[in-house]
DNA sequence: GACAGTGCTTCGGAATTCGAAGCACGCATC
DNA sequence: GATGCGTGCTTCGAATTCCGAAGCACTGTC
């Protein structure tokens, strides 16, 4: 454990260790960019927050809260609940041009459905 | 396979498939952020690309680039490297962003040390 | 023909993720 | 004080993904 990219020190598959390859490397690992969406909307508890995250497995949130909280993005509140800290709600912020993007992605593939082979014409 | 995450199509884990969770999806995937940012600078074969991206596994890069080329990200061009299309460059532009937090999560960790697991408890 | 470089595939092993189960705890209700 | 419920968190075997080295077919050069 502890393979938490930060920047400064060497990247996983890198030696390189520049800031840019440790959030991409960060942000690559599964569930992390969607934990610090849910996570930036509210507060939440663990069970909460994996019910949020499609039922994600526990044993992974639990690794990924770990990297979020060693990489100063997050962390657990008085109460208990994990929230993004000042750095994480940048983060997610800096998310929010993705999220944009995914609509007029999303509006792309309307207007020009792919034409590969699996993708059969289903209405 | 074809598992690639689309909008409008259930993604991995989830039944929603909204165009967000399929773009956080899509990028959740190990060297795909990064494909796309080396791909942003610049078109080029897969050998090259593979060596831009720290030497990682062929196998997993073409795994990648077939997922960029149906999420319609990437193509290949008439000289045989491989491109941004204009969705893809939109998306890597998305992450200029990203980008720049990243620069400025550096900052902060180098402000404020991460206290390495184990710390000298401060305040 | 020998050599080098390309895109791409195969495949055994390593690493990561999954998913269900369980533990210790707090908190109500009985 | 026993029961039930919900919490954060851990464990562990299995499925999936990733790695990395090797190899194939093809192209171009000498």
């Amino acid at each position: 454990m502890s393979t938490t990219p930060m920047p400064g020190r060497p990247v996983r598959g890198s030696t390189t260790g520049r800031s840019l390859m440790a959030a991409l490397d960060l942000f690559g690992r599964r569930w992390t960019l969607r934990i610090i969406w849910e996570l930036g909307n509210e507060p939440l508890g663990f069970r909460l927050l994996q019910r949020r995250c499609d039922d994600m497995s526990s044993s992974v949130l639990r690794q990924r809260l770990t990297e979020l909280q060693e990489a100063r993005l997050a962390e657990v509140r008085s109460d208990g609940t994990y929230a993004l800290t000042t750095l994480g709600h940048d983060a997610r912020k800096s998310l929010d041009p993705v999220i944009e993007w995914s609509r007029r992605w999303a509006a792309a593939l309307a207007d020009a459905p792919p034409t590969t082979a699996e993708n059969a014409d289903d209405g």
